[in-house]
DNA sequence: CAATACAGTTAGCCTTTGCTAAGTTATTTT
DNA sequence: AAAATAACTTAGCAAAGGCTAACTGTATTG
């Protein structure tokens, strides 16, 4: 067996690169775990505010033609969601959010739209921006939500 | 039934944040989908690259220890890494990245790399960057990815 | 070298998120 | 108002990624 070279459980003492301490790396993982367990819940939350804001209603066949997903898929989730009180709706007819739900879409549309923004300022193509965005949207805490607020604003009043 | 207000299927005559086009729309949906099934994979294998240059080997326990998940959840993913032809090893024995799984991991190293120095860079914390650089490090495309390595630089020699 | 402790694996379970195929309800058209 | 089309739901399947519990191998140490 290989000795490890002076594994000590504090902090770190070897080079600028080293691994951090083993809790706090699993901390990291588990934040990513976590935001992929609610980031689907709120895309679809967010695209049904966006389809009701912009079309009127939301309807599942639109849901799964902008997801890219089987209605089976959309029908699915759709229970889901209501079962946590994000959505409100009658078997056969159109969707609409609950208080909770609309709280939700808010909260995702601006992330959304900061990051968006953001990455405009950086000087990201519109179409690699919007693909990055719905990516990135789920992964930024609100420290750096700030700071890219900060950015965009200091960038276009120049 | 609500009579949609003039959905026309081309790109879109309306106001400035309307929703894009729905096959546009579902390619980003799909973009994030794709890389989800891949970023576990990569932590795994960028992992394991890490502590084998750091402390000589990878050990299932280790890994799971970093990861925050069980030791079984380890060997079931180490199961999929070598059936991906990324990771080898022996029954009972430490792991090993094959030529591929070395290359995956170089690649997950720099983008993670550029990734927290972007946010360094922007001035967040170390704390909050390191989580945020492990989310997001995904869902960057190389455009942004060289966009953010620009900034950095730029940042830092001033 | 036997006993114990530690590391790794296997089996079996659960949830999420996707699918297809088949059935049901609503709407539109004739 | 009947027939046809479109929208929605349900049932059943699969893969991924978690878990615990039970088992098997490896290493340490008395």
């Amino acid at each position: 067996m290989i000795e490890p070279p002076d594994e000590s459980p504090s902090p770190c003492l070897c080079e600028a690169d080293a691994l951090p301490p083993s809790d706090q790396h699993a901390q990291q993982y588990a934040a990513v775990r976590n935001a992929h367990e609610t980031e689907l819940l709120e895309d679809y939350v967010e695209l049904i505010g966006d389809l009701i804001e912009h079309q009127g209603e939301a309807r599942s066949a639109d849901i799964a033609q902008r997801m890219g997903v089987s209605q089976a898929t959309v029908s699915k989730m759709v229970a889901r969601l209501k079962g946590l009180g994000l959505v409100a709706s009658k078997p056969y007819r159109s969707l609409f959010l609950t208080e909770r739900g609309e709280e939700m879409a808010a909260m995702s549309r601006q992330r959304h739209a900061i990051v968006l923004r953001f990455l405009r300022a950086l000087g990201i193509s519109d179409d690699t921006a919007r693909i990055d965005a719905e990516g990135m949207e789920h992964h930024v805490s609100e420290e750096t939500l700030a700071a890219m607020q900060r950015f965009s604003q200091q960038r276009e009043s120049s």
